[in-house]
DNA sequence: TATTGATCATGC
DNA sequence: GCATGATCAATA
């Protein structure tokens, strides 16, 4: 079961508003879905679960979740303290094209342009039943905010395509960072160095510092 | 203990 | 294999 695809924007933020105050067992029981005892081989649930709460309806495609409204969701967890637990996931770095895409084009642009964020309590401590959910906010990037993520971008995208054997390290960035995305180390995808020569390389992701989110937090909260 | 690097589930 | 959803866990 899932709940349709929200019409408009205020129809969005209605929902938002339910959602604040529940937990995740809540949320669980009323799409009738069952809770897993732990996270740890059900890692993508709580991302999955908003989705089908709030409607999302892009699936697995590599579209923003809500289509019609071209918004994407994503879930932030906080730790005890309330502040950002985990680096974000962005998406996957596309090896094939995105070496040659502008950041106009680019997949981290166009999936950062327009963000629902969804807080989510995640202390290891509390049963996930029991997590509840904060208050939801859209975001979109001020300039300001773009032009870091922008520079960070074509700074990564350059070592991937001119880096030949160098390794690109998760070191690298000041809010966007790169790291492996894949089922696990031994995954390989094909790619290009700089000579045209065909490599394998493990795959990467893009992934959003929480020294970034932080900040949305602060912003967010005033 | 914060961060980097590795891993899990699912759909097509 | 690659895209979606992320968190786990070893290490520096």
């Amino acid at each position: 079961m899932r709940n349709s695809a929200p019409q408009s924007i205020s129809d969005l933020e209605n929902r938002c508003q339910l959602l604040a105050g529940k937990t995740l067992g809540q949320l669980a029981t009323e799409l009738s879905l069952p809770v897993p005892d732990n996270l740890l081989t059900n890692k993508g649930w709580v991302g999955q679960l908003l989705e089908q709460y709030l409607g999302a309806d892009a699936g697995n495609l590599a579209e923003p979740d809500f289509t019609t409204l071209d918004i994407e969701l994503k879930t932030l967890p906080l730790n005890t303290f309330g502040e950002p637990k985990e680096s974000t996931y962005v998406c996957t770095v596309s090896l094939k094209e995105q070496a040659r895409l502008t950041w106009e084009n680019s997949w981290v642009k166009r999936k950062l342009a327009h963000v629902l964020w969804v807080p989510i309590e995640s202390d290891t401590t509390i049963p996930l039943a029991e997590r509840y959910v904060g208050q939801a906010w859209l975001w979109q990037p001020t300039n300001e905010q773009e032009k870091c993520l922008k520079q960070d971008w074509e700074e990564l995208m350059d070592r991937l395509a001119f880096g030949e054997q160098a390794e690109l390290t998760a070191r690298e960035g000041q809010y966007l960072q790169v790291r492996p995305k894949a089922a696990n180390s031994r995954v390989m995808a094909k790619t290009s160095n700089s000579q045209g020569d065909d490599i394998m390389m493990n795959p990467r992701g893009f992934y959003l510092r929480t020294v970034f989110t932080k900040q949305l937090l602060a912003e967010a909260q005033k």
